[in-house]
DNA sequence: TTTTATTATCGTAATATTGCAATATATAAA
DNA sequence: TTTATATATTGCAATATTACGATAATAAAA
């Protein structure tokens, strides 16, 4: 025990559940909206910026890519990430499709 | 080590990722959609529906009612179980806001 | 009061997450 | 080629989460 039992839910709820995870981390927030509002976005900058180590930064980038919330380009030996637009409006529609299509039927 | 460091970031990244934290469980999402499609929401129907044990269920409901997401209203031995729908807007605004807030600035 | 039914809490095992030091990798500069 | 710089990966310690059995608490029913 202790795992998620995945196997019971549909392909939706894991989906939410896992989009929901990546965003559940104050750095994260907090890298993405600090990506967002630079024009060239430099992963050294945001360790200075957010105050932890490199390689914990370099792991939550890894967690934004992984649902491709952001995209890293490679430009010489620095890396630019940046917000993946399509993606970013792709799981705001998903999360206000789940919040609009809770009704209350009760209480 | 091992701990979030909530002190290096602000109260509105702090918040954000405490509600995309309970939300990042396909158990609990699961739970709301079931909640959100009943007209009486009782604990133990729940329970039958998920597939999970009864004090997973309980837990999980805690979590839940720990960011007012739901409320419980005692009914001789049952609890009814509802969405509280002035907090679910409130979160699905600050969501929203935190999605529009980003700009897209490079790539 | 005793029994039964419903939900909550406690304790614990398994697994996941967070963060960092050390190190590896890759590319540019010297 | 050697050195310096930027980012990624590995390994590990601390803590958090998930799930459940056992049990407690509460309230209706017998």
């Amino acid at each position: 025990m202790g795992i998620t039992k995945t196997q019971i839910f549909n392909t939706r709820q894991n989906e939410l559940a896992t989009i929901f995870k990546v965003l559940a981390n104050p750095a994260r927030i907090a890298i993405l909206q600090y990506i967002s509002g630079q024009k060239a976005c430099i992963c050294n900058d945001i360790v200075d910026e957010i105050g932890l180590a490199q390689p914990t930064i370099s792991q939550h980038l890894k967690e934004l890519k992984s649902i491709d919330l952001i995209k890293g380009e490679t430009d010489g030996k620095k890396v630019c990430y940046c917000i993946n637009l399509k993606k970013w409006k792709e799981i705001q529609n998903l999360l206000n499709s789940f919040f609009n299509k809770t009704k209350f039927n009760c209480c």
